[in-house]
RNA sequence: GGGCAAUUAGCUCAGUUGGUUAGAGCGUCUCGUUUACACCGAGAAGGUCGUAGGUUCGAAUCCUACAUUGCCCACCA
């Protein structure tokens, strides 16, 4: 060894990687720096706002890892790269973590503090959480600029909001209507439609007399006031009761009942007619809105009991209110029949699972379908389908822009009010034209983006939906905080970073939240900046355990990313991310995995502490004198193309995996053996190292500075430029000059591993012989092959010798008394004498010959040769 | 009900536009104290690529049907 340098036998992670954050961060190494290409574009990743309320899952881990790659290799490239981190107030999820906690420490609600001091117990709640984020995204890696943090509650961000708002507003976007909503009786909140998951249960389902129809429903009470009963215009049964109109009996006593046809009504399900509830139903909603229904009062009102509509069922509890019901239709002899066992699809709330009820009530909308003169006369809708459909935004992997496009195209209007206190106020007052509350028609409306002046305005005390607020994520964190206009557009224009940085260049994350997100990203800033907000998506897979299950605290089969890092380090989390994934397709993680990479980041480690140890840094440039050099050159050229043309695909795993096949099977196995042969090494092996440095950097960026510090202490590695990369146009002339090195060194580890195979069946003491015809043997590659597998070298055949196996022109020889298993022999005999078979038959077929390329052909009559060539040493003996 | 994906070694997964004998990691078996590494080294075994057809000189790859699994959307009055 030549140096003193003592260094540990096993990388150990947890020593060194918050310093070289620490290092990375101080030096301000993650803010963007001018491009040394102008003509480059910048590269922009805004992060995925994790909600301000969690701590470090396996699913931001993940984003975390691949969004992390992308961002060093292009900082490596020399390109200005940003990366923006921040979170979301997650308006609903955070709000009920600390109103639960209330309850639980407390025994308090939200009304029994008020809204300020929820408020104030939000804020502190969240602050905390940010900072416990803040440090965790840290231990992954992340080079995220911190300087550029933002927050969706962020004073900047909340302004944003409010302009986009009266833009929608002004521009007859943003209407306010009693519509049916889904309403989450616990939140007490309304939710979107993609916010109300669907839960299969049993309920009972009832068959009941309606004059002279049989009506079915999981949800009679419901069916208090109903008196339209809708068929379909084809269905012959009821043609006869087209527009009737009389006295029916009912739960108490007569009603009118209406006869309406529309094609809503399934022939097919049940009896082919239907009553309607269009206060608790969206598909009655909608008849009704064709027909021009008088809609009545709710029948459940917002606390889920039945409201004073529903006459002496009023208070009762839904469940209560259906069994009373069902006795007393029952009594009058109305229920015809009951089916105990009938699965039905319960709407639930997606935070809090409990049952939504669709009930009327008066919400802002966002009015997807409207052509405006600022979409050059499309809707919302139509320009998302746009921007997607003709590829100026590009989703990975390709078979999501379809996902994408379906639910564009079914796109309802958008509820956007929210009945909690946490989050961004909508921009909107009213002023009781005769100064009391109550008749909302005499009210006046003010929507701005500071309050109105004068006296009487009261702000709407409901909040926006908080993918509102997140839709505009990445043009709101790129507007100057400094400055104050009165339009977006000027605000666009008087921020550097935006005019810089947008739109941005990808969007990474889960396909879970296409649409919550990804999509109304699309919807809004199309609208607002007239920019796309990204241009290429790209969208991760969930992970799950080992068997493919979600990961879930009542399971216990959750990992803690951060319980990882810990014990495996960073590096190799990250690497368990990445590798052996593809996009769209969900990753399964579980232990043994992450120690896999563990131990690669581990050789690595051993690679480079040898490579220290037992070379000194030199100025001599890394010219290749032996075969050996030219193979691991060419091979390492070859690397480097690959894993650039993987990044630039996006397909991080096939680049990971590049690397570490390099790094492992080429690098640690042969050469660095030769390396302990033929000596003087130094200048190439620190060469391959330090380069090798820099393209793992991306993957795991905490081992590769660390070796790199021990190596180079001139500059840190996450700002060093990336290698120069060969063009494939190079690469194959280099191959053709470098030929004979190459095949010659993939032979000699051919040649190696069959001697090693039959020495380890004929045990020790055995000699060999290598016997070679054809082109003549290198010299240092007689030495390597005597070296590597004890083997000698001949030009004629040994006289006491046996062949053991042959490669083309090469055959060898066991010598001495030896007495072997020709069982293996003749195995591979009769395998050569197949392939022959296989290839002359190939070789033969004429529209082989004239079809398939020619490469191809030569490549299998090269094959054909050498099999001839090989089975004709095996029978010698 | 509509749509999308998946099905490859015991397990977890790769497999770019159809083209060598289908790859990797883990696990299994055999051997190994060569001073970079036992978080290691050398080797081996293990797959008719879900099933059945079709297109093609050639199919894990393209087409059709079926089966199984998962997900998304719609939602049954």
């Amino acid at each position: 060894m030549k140096n003193q340098q003592e260094l540990p036998k096993t990388y150990e992670a947890k020593g060194v990687e918050a310093t070289i954050y620490e290092r990375w961060e101080s030096a301000g190494t993650f803010k963007p720096k001018p491009a040394a290409d102008a003509k480059q574009k910048p590269f922009v990743i805004a992060l995925p706002p994790p909600n301000a309320t969690g701590t470090l899952h396996l699913g931001h881990a993940t984003m975390l890892a691949i969004q992390d790659i992308m961002v060093r290799y292009h900082r490596l490239k020399g390109d200005a790269t940003l990366w923006i981190p921040g979170t979301d107030h997650a308006a609903i999820a955070t709000q009920n973590v600390v109103e639960k906690q209330l309850w639980k420490e407390e025994k308090k609600t939200r009304h029994d503090v008020g809204r300020d001091e929820l408020l104030r117990r939000i804020d502190a709640f969240v602050k905390e959480s940010q900072g416990t984020i803040r440090a965790q995204f840290r231990r992954m890696g992340a080079s995220l600029d911190w300087s550029h943090e933002r927050f969706t509650l962020d004073e900047t961000l909340n302004r944003c909001v409010r302009m986009v708002f009266k833009m929608l507003y002004d521009d007859k976007l943003i209407y306010r209507g009693n519509r049916i909503v889904n309403w989450c009786t616990r939140c007490q909140t309304t939710l979107a439609d993609d916010e109300v998951e669907y839960k299969e249960e049993k309920v009972p389902f009832y068959n009941f007399t309606f004059g002279p129809f049989s009506i079915g429903t999981v949800r009679p009470e419901t069916k208090l006031g109903d008196k339209y009963v809708v068929v379909h215009p084809d269905d012959k049964r009821y043609t006869k009761y087209h527009g009737f109109k009389g006295m029916i009996p009912w739960i108490n006593g007569e009603v009118e009942m209406n006869v309406i046809t529309d094609e809503a009504a399934d022939p097919e399900m049940g009896s082919g007619a239907m009553t309607i509830t269009p206060q608790h139903s969206f598909v009655d909603f909608e008849i009704a809105g064709r027909h021009k229904l008088e809609i009545k009062e709710n029948l459940i009102g917002m606390d889920g009991k039945l409201t004073p509509a529903a006459g002496e069922f009023a208070g009762l509890e839904v469940r209560e209110a259906r069994k009373k019901f069902v006795e007393m239709l029952d009594e009058k002899k109305l229920i015809e029949k009951i089916d105990e066992d009938y699965i039905h699809n319960v709407s639930v709330c997606y935070r809090c699972g409990t049952p939504v009820e669709p009930l009327i009530s008066k919400q802002w909308f966002v009015d997807v379908n409207k052509k405006i003169a600022r979409l050059h006369n499309k809707s919302l809708r139509e320009q998302a389908l746009e921007v997607v459909g003709n590829g100026d935004i590009k989703i990975l992997p390709e078979n999501f822009s379809k996902i994408y496009k379906h639910w564009m195209n079914n796109l309802h209007d958008w509820c956007i009010s929210r009945q909690i206190w946490y989050g961004h106020r909508i921009p909107v007052w009213y002023k009781l034209a005769n100064g009391k509350a109550g008749g909302s028609e005499a009210e006046e409306i003010y929507v701005g983006i500071e309050p109105p002046e004068g006296n009487g305005w009261e702000q709407d005390p409901d909040t926006l939906d908080t993918w509102f607020s997140s839709s505009m994520w990445t043009f709101s964190t790129l507007l100057a905080s400094s400055v104050k206009t009165a339009t977006l557009q000027d605000w666009m224009k008087k921020s550097p970073d935006f005019k810089t940085f947008h739109p941005t260049s990808v969007l990474e994350t889960g396909y879970d939240i296409l649409f919550f997100w990804v999509a109304r990203m699309i919807l809004m800033t199309t609208y607002a900046v007239d920019q796309i907000p990204f241009r290429t998506v790209y969208l991760h897979g969930l992970v799950r355990d080992k068997l493919g299950r979600k990961m879930s605290k009542s399971l216990g089969n959750g990992i803690d990313p951060v319980e990882m890092i810990e014990e495996y380090g960073a590096d190799a989390v990250r690497l368990s991310l990445v590798i052996g994934t593809t996009p769209g397709n969900d990753i399964r993680l579980y232990e043994e995995k992450i120690a896999t990479y563990r131990n690669f980041v581990n050789k690595l480690w051993n690679i480079s502490r040898y490579i220290l140890m037992s070379t000194t840094p030199t100025e001599v440039a890394p010219t290749p004198t032996t075969l050996a050099d030219e193979w691991i050159l060419y091979r390492f050229d070859e690397l480097k193309r690959e894993v650039e043309d993987h990044i630039k695909a996006y397909r991080f795993s096939a680049a990971g995996e590049a690397l570490y096949d390099f790094t492992w099977n080429k690098l640690a196995d042969w050469y660095v053996e030769f390396s302990k042969i033929e000596k003087n090494k130094d200048a190439i092996l620190r060469h391959l190292l330090k380069q090798l440095l820099v393209l793992w950097h991306p993957f795991t960026p905490f081992v590769t500075e660390h070796i790199w510090s021990l190596l180079d202490k001139k500059e840190q590695l996450i700002t060093s430029p990336w290698p120069d990369t060969p063009t494939q146009e190079q690469l194959d002339a280099d191959y053709d000059k470098r030929h004979q090195a190459i095949v010659s060194i993939e032979e000699i580890q051919l040649v190696t591993r069959m001697v090693r195979d039959h020495k380890q069946k004929l045990g020790a003491g055995i000699e060999y012989t290598i016997v070679t015809q054809g082109w003549k043997r290198f010299a240092d590659q007689n030495q390597l092959l005597s070296r590597l597998a004890t083997i000698h070298y001949s030009d004629v055949e040994p006289d006491n010798g046996v062949v053991v196996n042959a490669l083309g022109d090469i055959s060898i020889y066991a010598v001495g008394d030896v007495t072997i298993d020709t069982t293996k022999l003749e195995q591979e005999r009769q395998e050569t004498k197949t392939q022959i078979e296989r290839l002359e038959a190939l070789l033969g077929n004429k529209e082989f010959t004239q079809k398939a390329p020619k490469a191809l052909v030569a490549k299998e009559e090269e094959r054909l040769k050498t099999a001839k060539e090989r089975l004709e040493k095996l029978s010698q003996h």
